[in-house]
RNA sequence: GGAGGCUUCGCCUAGUCUGGUCUAUGGCGCCGCACUGCUAAUGCGGUUUGGGUCUCAAGCCCAUCCCGGGUUCGAAUCCCGGAGCCUCCGCCA
């Protein structure tokens, strides 16, 4: 939820950001009346709580004589107060209501408009010329690395199994993965696909995308869709040490998407499916810090990628196509030969302050209690990343280049060729 | 899954049986001041977190004893429901 002093000290502010998301400004105006309702129902709520517990205290010392009509009188202030905080009650969740309707504030310089009205940032590599370039269920099929069929049998459409050289290439993915976040500082952490209800909710992934998750009626649990969840709820309701911030966490976890919605787009192999395993990068740091850290979340992105010599773009997410705790979002997105496409492999959100407050977690610093920042940021998401590495170096032979980081992680081979 | 115990303002803890100056005790830690050549020790004071009011200062007020209900003029304390932790039993990779 955004910063309700904001809201009042500044509402145009937030109107325009509402705009740019191509999302409704009067939500505003009333946020602000909601506001004001509920702090004229306290103040009612506090004076009259306060006059029933003056009268209170003096039915026990009140005289044999004079207590029938002080009982009497505290019996009426009872029926008040209780009225009066049923009121409160009500202009709370009002409040409530009207504040989690808000989105994020969007960052400066956030480009306008929609999904395709992304900005692209930069342009990094030489996309590989391929003749007659396979796709990577092909490719995946050949090496028997990838097999949708069974996947599909056991589990249904978009499971797979990884199987022989493709489990290898995901476990050599997540260790390259972990042993670059935790060079640079991350604590590793092997984090829950599921967990509850707040925390879900605090994350911000039961508003507009609540059809994306899965739910587990009978336990009231939730089915992760990212790490960046658990790694989020990891602090909630703590107040952090300021002196200890960034704290920075690279989560490894199952992460399942019901990809509602998504019909007809990318039926064929690993690029969109119901669950994959991913490492993402989380970061909790100082307000004022956030802008920066997400630059730095983003070089390590690139420098994941760089390390498995793709060719990437880098893009500005517009503000109609932002989660709504993002306030600003870069995503990276790698070369696919047999698609001539660039397809997205990473992505990392400024939340800024608006994830830290649903889930109640502050820092203690200098100045008190204050709100923290929170970011996140993918490092690798491995279905997605294996189909990108079969695809992006495919050889003419019909093998597939080994990247000089990964070998370390599978035996040293320089290629993959079919078993 | 069954039985029992526990949960107090950073940590430990008194208080719960018997409802009312609990405006929550004490210790540790932390902060400030005093004393001391410096440190330590000692002494004194402060130290939950939200919210409301406000000259967004101080002050005052309200809430907060795991969470949610209830009883009552009044709940840390009584009742109901839930969560978490511990012990034992059962089951299990």
């Amino acid at each position: 939820m955004i910063d309700l002093k904001l809201v009042r000290d500044d509402p145009e502010r937030v109107r325009a950001s509402q705009r740019l998301r191509g999302a409704d400004d009067s939500l505003v105006d009333a946020l602000l009346a909601a506001d004001e309702a509920r702090r004229a129902a306290i103040s009612t709520a506090d004076t009259l709580r306060g006059e029933q517990k003056a009268i209170s205290k003096s039915v026990s010392t009140a005289s044999p004589d004079e207590r029938p009509a002080v009982l009497a009188r505290a019996k009426a202030m009872a029926e008040e107060v209780k009225a009066a905080e049923v009121a409160q009650g009500i202009a709370e969740a009002a409040l409530r209501e009207a504040h989690l309707a808000i989105a994020n504030v969007v960052e400066d310089g956030v480009p306008p408009g929609g999904e395709d009205d992304f900005v692209t940032l930069e342009l990094v590599g030489t996309p590989p010329t391929v003749d007659a370039p396979r796709e990577h269920t092909e490719i995946g099929a050949t090496l028997k690395a990838i097999d949708t069929e069974r996947g599909a049998k056991v589990s249904g459409a978009r499971f797979y199994f990884l199987t022989g050289i493709g489990a290898q290439l995901e476990l050599a993915l997540v260790n390259l993965a972990m042993e670059q976040a935790s060079g640079a500082g991350f604590i590793p952490v092997i984090a829950p696909a599921l967990v509850k209800p707040e925390i879900m909710e605090g994350t911000g992934f039961l508003g507009a995308h609540s059809s994306e998750v899965y739910r587990l009626a009978e336990d009231d649990l939730y089915l992760v869709g990212t790490s960046e969840v658990a790694l989020a709820g990891y602090h909630s309701g703590e107040i952090l040490d300021a002196a200890a911030l960034p704290l920075r966490y690279a989560g490894f976890s199952s992460c399942f998407r019901r990809e509602a919605g998504s019909y007809g787009k990318d039926t064929k192999g690993i690029i969109r499916v119901h669950w994959f395993d991913k490492v993402e990068m989380f970061s909790y740091v100082a307000v004022e810090d956030a802008f920066d850290e997400h630059r730095r979340l983003l070089a390590w992105e690139r420098e994941f990628l760089d390390k498995l010599e793709l060719a990437y773009r880098v893009i500005d997410v517009a503000a109609g196509d932002l989660g709504s705790s993002a306030s600003r979002k870069f995503d990276i997105e790698a070369w696919f030969p047999s698609q001539g496409a660039y397809r997205e492999l990473t992505s990392t959100s400024n939340c800024t302050t608006f994830q830290s407050r649903r889930l109640n977690i502050r820092a203690r610093g200098a100045g008190g209690v204050g709100p923290v920042a929170t970011l996140n940021g993918t490092l690798c998401a491995v279905a997605r990343t294996i189909a990108c590495l079969l695809d992006h170096h495919q050889q003419p032979d019909g093998s597939v280049y080994v990247p000089a980081a990964l070998r370390p992680w599978l035996g040293g081979r320089e290629v993959l060729t079919a078993p």
